[in-house]
DNA sequence: TACGGAACTCCGTTACATCA
DNA sequence: CTGATGTAACGGAGTTCCGT
């Protein structure tokens, strides 16, 4: 359908609603027949009958409507009569609309909300992959290091004296460890490892040295 | 204070229009 | 023609407010 057609078709349709303003609600019952509402039926043929019916709202009482709800989401009742006499349609159409509105805005903030746990979840599942990495490399790391402590222990049997334990605390007195290599601060208790590809700063090297 | 009714909300659903 | 999608409108249940 051209925009032309388009415009025309809107324009009837405004005009249509401004002659019967009735039209859309004659299908509502009062107030008072709120509580005997049946279910509504098919109305096959119903639009092609003479019956005529509007569906849809226009493009400016769209708009209009998305203004109001721009700056308020709740529909008072002033409010809602002051737009519903603006766009020359029942309040109840009004006040249908805005419902609507608000689930779909709703659900919109839901999805927006839904994406975003996701990104935090899928960062938090690579994060934790990313631990359990680490953990079963530090655990290699920690078995190497009780070989290598039992290997150390077992040499120093003979040579009381002049213990590697000592040598090695010794060198960590001086010089930090390169990684790679064992560090020990007051004896065998607190070897330790600096791993290669483990990066140390200066700053946590400090801290490591005052546990 | 208790009660009933009007008027509202939300949720789930239905009916219809439109489009690919 | 048909299925998918968007949306106006409905039905029901719950809540709030107000008059009696």
């Amino acid at each position: 359908m051209t925009t032309a057609m388009n415009q025309q078709v809107q324009d009837h349709m405004e005009l249509f609603t401004h002659m019967y303003p009735g039209l859309y609600t004659q299908a509502m019952p009062e107030q008072g027949e709120a509580k005997v509402r049946r279910r509504r039926k098919k109305s096959k043929g119903e639009s092609s009958s003479g019956c005529a019916r509007k569906r849809k709202l226009s493009e400016e009482q769209v708009t209009h409507l998305e203004l109001n709800f721009g700056n308020e989401h709740k529909l008072e009742s002033e409010r809602k009569d002051k737009i519903a006499s603006e766009l020359g349609l029942d309040p109840r159409q009004v006040a249908v609309w805005f419902q609507n509105r608000r689930a779909r805005w709703k659900s919109k903030k839901l999805e927006e909300e839904f994406s975003k746990l996701k990104i935090v979840h899928e960062s938090v599942v690579v994060e934790k992959c990313r631990l359990e990495t680490e953990v079963l490399t530090l655990k290699e790391q920690l078995s190497d290091a009780e070989k290598e402590i039992r290997r150390l222990s077992e040499r120093s049997d003979g040579v009381s004296s002049n213990s590697p334990t000592s040598s090695l605390s010794n060198a960590v007195d001086v010089d930090p460890p390169f990684f790679g290599e064992f560090g020990v601060v007051d004896g065998l208790d607190n070897v330790f490892y600096i791993p290669e590809n483990n990066y140390v700063s200066g700053m946590e090297w400090g801290y490591l040295y005052d546990m």
